[in-house]
DNA sequence: CCTAGCCATCGACGCTTGTCAATATCGAGG
DNA sequence: CCTCGATATTGACAAGCGTCGATGGCTAGG
């Protein structure tokens, strides 16, 4: 539910390939991360875990194994927030030269 | 230039508030974010310094103190992402029953 | 020059985090 | 039940990171 948890869980190389990965085939099986990310199954679980508890992917059981998506609540999250950035970069100053000397304790 | 570089910039709260604030105010002199994040001068230099060299924000002098905008380039990185997570969130899985049983190492 | 204010760098500290080996849990099938 | 394969949990370790105090560099103005 936070935008900082969010980058958060993503801003990590494996959990970025996770997710990457996640985009492109829509769903996976847990198994599968460990191939394209070359760490151990616990280290794959727990970046499973750390996603799930920011609300970056899902998972529902199917049989033996789980699958994996992405929640559509978080994607749109980072497209806002890439949006607010993007608009943000180019707008004109508030104020650049007038400043207060400021007094800071 | 890089994905992962941005988002481990950005996924931090003191960065992120700065690049919030740089994103609605336009440009910013570095000495205004001791007020904002609650943290000491050093810390914001180092923040400012881990977004400068994410290619995040860039600096530039006027007269005494330096002003920080934020880098087109990096915001449309964060919108390009969040358009490709967005988009593959609802994408309907590539295979989801047949499961080769695989035999990993 | 010398001073004053803004900013960057350095060194050190504590906490967080990514990683794995070992072990536990859980579902399916015989 | 008992076994087997897929995930999750635990415990421990090393490395990375955020933080601050002290200090150095830089610019503007006397």
């Amino acid at each position: 539910m936070d935008d900082l948890k969010i980058l958060q869980a993503i801003a990590e190389p494996t959990r970025l390939a996770i997710v990457r990965q996640l985009a492109s085939d829509g769903a996976v099986c847990a198994c599968d991360f460990t191939d394209c990310c070359d760490v151990s199954q616990p280290t794959v679980s727990h970046h499973l875990k750390v996603l799930r508890e920011a609300g970056v992917v899902s998972g529902e059981r199917r049989g033996t194994w789980i699958y994996y998506r992405l929640e559509p609540k978080a994607a749109s999250r980072i497209a806002a927030l890439g949006h607010l950035l993007s608009a943000g970069a180019q707008r004109e100053p508030k104020r650049v030269s007038t400043k207060p000397a400021l007094a800071r304790a």
